[in-house]
DNA sequence: TATGAATGAGTATTCATTCAT
DNA sequence: CATGAATGAATACTCATTCAT
């Protein structure tokens, strides 16, 4: 009575959203066979179909993969005693970590799905469901920080954390369209004129 | 080729282009198909293959279609005697001008454009030159701004603009994956705190 | 303007649809591949998909293919002076008929058509049509006979109509399963004990 | 191999020939998977292989299951004194028995046996033999009402026979295709204008 | 005996593109 | 210039069956 482990199970289905994920980065969702997928994967068609039921499926799994440790991160950010200055430490660590992400394809796979979302019901509500995590966490801790006279309280929470979104969003697209973009630099323009803590509202 | 066959291959091509701007703002590049698009433009498939190369070329094609009115818009703002408040100004033109383009749809295009780009060099190659035009542009209006003192001159002035960018594209990203999204409140924001006149580096 | 005839469309259908009904008389309709199909008619697919919109089309027209014939004969028997000797008639006429049809295979694509009519709801309501109408001339036929006093008037017209039905509808699945079986001696039976002339009721 | 073996082995057969059974009713024998079937079953593919050794089999085996009480109700009448009666008798059992028979969904099954058949050899024997056995206990039973004066006795008691058949399999045909069929008409339509005892030849 | 993960050949269908008319 | 019938390579997905455990 051979019952597979769970741990084997889901080893299976990371093998198969990492083999994915090569093959989205290199050609697309689209351009992107699931031939090329489940050979990547050193897999048979029936076995990858075993574990999702159809490409959309594995498009979607490829995009949920870093996002708890994303939220994670705001978390702990949440109830910082220095809202501002916890906002720029968080948005410097995520730009910092698109250098990192990009070389692991993430940015173009991201990027790629974006797109793919506003055709494709089921990416979007996964990517919906993303955003309004970041934006919730990002509101509350800007609310902390307009309460604290740090922001300029006439300011709508939710634009300002969208604004910071499009920060991250914003490298996210250009380095993907150009791997060269300095991450660090830009950080640095980020972190002096948006969230400038020498200067208060 | 008399003249007025010129202009009547352009108005066929223009129409060619609007039907296939509708289908891909609806349907994808890859979801419409040639049949939707020759459809909906009320031609036959060999007409549309008369006025262009490959369904790729129309997807290229679909993308030209504002820049140089941007660019223009660039242009004027080029050698402002306050750089700080043309880039103001500027930003606040552009976002709002996103109000308008997501009623066209030209938002949906245009995220999935980045997305086809990182997949198809024709297309990454329009896209890396319009890009390459804005930041063009922008830097040297932000090179005069901190030549004034108005800007801290520490900052990268590329990474300036490419932040200025992101601010731009970000909200693109985020209207087109939530129509909703308030433009006017972001805009307030993004004036508020990124190129604030008020304060000085 | 190359403007293709009616009768140069029409021509391609049947021309597809004689190709199927050899194939699906030969292997079935799930063991007929559509690539069976198009090669037999030496077509490509995308031809044939030029025509009908689906396998399961191809299957429902390879089934009126004489229909119509069959009914203009029941037609011819309706008001006949002899009801009677015309429903003998007309019952030995479609009995023999189907020596010819086994050869063309129709008796196999039938047979096989009735089990995919119970699984298939397209089908279904086009073998429940002509069986419909095949009754109701029936139906008409006995009538008259019961009038004039040939057929026991007791009975019920469409039960008898049905009883001819399965005399035919049995021969020819008898037919299908082995082709040997005597046609002639088997009308022959037929017409002696089921509508004898020379009974009354 | 003990006792208790077999009668397990045994019920576990049935087990899988009854799901199979009602798979092949609702959903035919190619819509319907093994995956159905084992689901169906409760069991196991593995489970479903060890008893069967391919799907045909199971087909197959789907379609013995009354054949043996079938030729007892034949063997019963082959010796009768009044054959005529006999017959008539041996033909309103089965036919009021299709009633019975539709509601358990073997109608559905058995015509599309007859299509099956056609195309795979395995079932063709198997229903082969079956109508060879009930042609010849109809043929024999005929042979003595010929004898007796009943029949016509220039008639081929084969065609006869099947004629007898198709009153049968027509019935169920048309049943299938349409459960609201009147049997009991239909039966009655075929006693008195089939084998009227009343008449002689 | 039983399990269920794995196999892989096979299938209907699509769709960008061509070219005879 | 225009038509639309024809092409055919390519694709996602299925499902009967096997076999290590």
């Amino acid at each position: 009575v051979p019952r597979v482990s769970e741990e084997y199970s889901a080893a299976r289905r990371q093998q198969i959203i990492d083999a994915a994920f090569r093959c989205f980065a290199l050609k697309g969702f689209h351009g992107a066979t699931m031939r090329d997928i489940y050979e990547e994967a050193g897999l048979s068609p029936g076995a990858v179909y075993h574990y999702f039921e159809s490409k959309d499926e594995i498009i979607r799994a490829s995009f949920d993969f870093d996002y708890q440790r994303s939220l994670d991160v705001f978390t702990a950010a949440r109830d910082s005693d220095d809202p501002l200055t916890a906002l720029n430490e968080l948005l410097d660590f995520f730009l910092r970590g698109l250098e990192g992400a990009a070389a692991l394809g993430a940015g173009r796979v991201n990027v790629q799905g974006w797109g793919e979302a506003l055709v494709n019901p089921n990416l979007l509500e996964t990517i919906q469901r993303v955003l309004e995590g970041y934006l919730d966490a990002l509101s509350h801790i800007i609310r902390r920080a307009q309460a604290l006279g740090q922001i300029d309280d006439s300011l709508d929470p939710l634009s300002v954390g969208r604004l910071l979104l499009s920060t991250y969003y914003g490298l996210e697209l250009q380095k993907a369209l150009d791997p060269d973009v300095d991450v660090g630099k830009y950080s640095a323009a980020a972190r002096a004129l948006l969230l400038s803590t020498s200067r208060r509202a």
